[in-house]
DNA sequence: AATGAATGAGCTTTCATTCAT
DNA sequence: CATGAATGAAAGCTCATTCAT
């Protein structure tokens, strides 16, 4: 990295304040993304935030507990995010249509970074964390999965829901490999694309009746 | 990593004999697939190997080389079986499932340590050697392409083909954070289920006609 | 190297002060010229200095920086000590013997290490420190040049100016291999038998006019 | 190093002949002058002559002892030249003048490599054997000694001839960094030029009388 | 004699972390 | 709170030397 990237060229970063704690959490989690967290040293951090890399240790104990942190206001922020998608809907299939494209955009938008690095950094949390992150994902998976077993019941989905998720979970990440939002389709209509492989459209389903 | 494994206990990886040079590629593979390639030691290579760390270096000329080989020897490898995937099934139907279920076997198989290292290191490689491996790669994704062309002609998959791919490419990817082959699922029941989502099978499309 | 030497009792080199910059740099060319640069760890330059290997990293990017640092040094130095001796004397006899007592006591004196380290370890150096450090060798060289071709001029001098100079600055560096402080002659006897091989007398050049 | 010279490439070596042992040691006095002896690698020396590096341990049985075998060969070598030059002269004036065309010669001839290893490696050299070369130096030293005892007498020199010795032993070994057989010089020309600025002519102290 | 894989000590360098100021 | 020099363990890599073939 020849380049620091200043921290004002950043996204805001969903529920990251100015405080120097969130500017801290912000320039890791674009770090630990870029270039993984094993590779990203705590004296790029300081610089991208702009002190020196002995203050980090005022605010965080270790650089694990910044990647620890990162992590959790990620899955904070994101559960927040499914509830809400969920919760604006009126219909099954706009549930689950509200779902898929908020975690499209948790994966592909301002949290990205922090996303993506829950996912690949995981196994270097000690167990005690990742038991605490646990419980947090599975809130996170149990409103997905509420969602799917009425919509299997509704027969929007013919699979097995746990299976279902997992599958289609996977279209949902990996479009972090390929997205670009500057590309030719907006997340919307992927998210479209998705539903018209996966689930049963309900008005199809009406007029089947 | 406190108790290192020992090579016998590894799977046999497709295409690595058991000279000292594949020892060493096997014993790689489930270290960076396992810790991360930063965070594996060459020193933790060669206690898995049984050699010493020097000697490593008979083999391969830095721990980056390791890196490099074990890709390509991955996507070699995998190349291999994908075209035997095609060219063993008779319709486009066969030959889609035939691509799915080797290509999940790849993932969650012998060679899974080595492609999930090709995914998640892919960045650490110099530009030149990523431009060896994309050709390769570009190979194998045309494997994929020429089938689905086909099967978007034969109307068993209604999306754009390359949208399409990135999409059940990402659920066979993304299947190596929860599949367990001791688990419930056998890896072609899997890509039974995935087909049965994405794929509309040719019976149906028949008996339409 | 059984028995390191403790920096306090390395003579106070010209020029170097007190920082820990400058600490580095003394115990550097005391070793690099007792040892020479290949044999001579970073780990011993430490130990002299007092300090950990690790912290001569906040003072310099690399071991080759070190030496870098020393060679400077040592001919900036020893430039200004060069044409200080020129500008002191009155005639182009004196300043003939000037330079040639200022470059023994450069060569012998505390600056000796880092002088010999100039030149055998020169070729060590990358080609665009060589350039930077050309310059100024030849500014030095220069300052010899200007005085000889008057003396030459004067017919102090029989000899090209050029060949001259290499053959009495062989003499010159030749005395590091075996001239002793402590011994019979002190550095101004030996520059005074040197003029009288190499340089003919003024008085008794003015005698036979 | 990028590209090996190949031995063939290299000046025969007065006193060493072709076997295995000479060439070894023609490739090693080459290496160790052009990169010092630090920077030399017994694969390099191995890949000059030739051969593995492991059978390097069958002709010396380390890699001090081939530094050693060089610097015995040069001196022995250089011992009977400088015998053979003061033989071989008349007058006291030809033996000086043969004697300092001899030291440039093995300076900057065949064998400089091998003296510049024997001046610059010598510290290396353990103390043993640091012991038997030195006795051969001095019977060398001893061979210029009697030669300008001689001349002082005849006030052929005016100075001390240890002294003189050193201040002019000084100008011919410097000349290995400046001389080169294809400028404008010949080694005899240097020659003259030394012995014009150190010797007095014997017809000039013959016309005195 | 020659080979070349293997050794293992030791090298330079990196980096999370500490702490006096 | 912030600094930045210092720490020291551990990293990737080198290389003289050995030895079974």
């Amino acid at each position: 990295m020849q380049q620091l990237t200043n921290l004002d060229d950043l996204p805001q970063v969903g529920g990251l304040n100015d405080s120097p704690r969130g500017r801290v959490l912000r320039a890791a989690a674009y770090l630990f993304h870029l270039q993984g967290y094993s590779r990203t040293t705590v004296r790029e951090i300081a610089q991208v935030v702009g002190i020196q890399s002995g203050s980090l240790f005022h605010h965080f104990k270790s650089k694990e507990d910044i990647l620890c942190a990162v992590m959790t206001e990620a899955i904070i922020y994101n559960l927040a995010q499914m509830q809400r998608a969920v919760d604006q809907a009126d219909t099954t299939y706009e549930q689950l249509k509200g779902l898929i494209i908020a975690e499209l955009q948790s994966i592909n938008g301002d949290t990205g970074a922090a996303m993506a690095v829950l996912v690949h950094e995981w196994t270097l949390l000690p167990k005690a964390r990742q038991a605490e992150l646990l419980a947090m994902r599975q809130q996170y998976e149990q409103i997905w999965f509420n969602v799917l077993q009425q919509a299997y019941a509704e027969q929007l989905i013919q699979q097995d829901p746990i299976l279902w998720r997992r599958l289609i979970g996977g279209s949902i990440s990996w479009s972090i490999t390929w997205y670009k939002p500057t590309g030719r389709l907006s997340l919307i209509e992927v998210a479209e694309q998705l539903l018209e492989i996966a689930v049963r459209q309900p008005s199809l389903t009406q007029s089947l009746t």
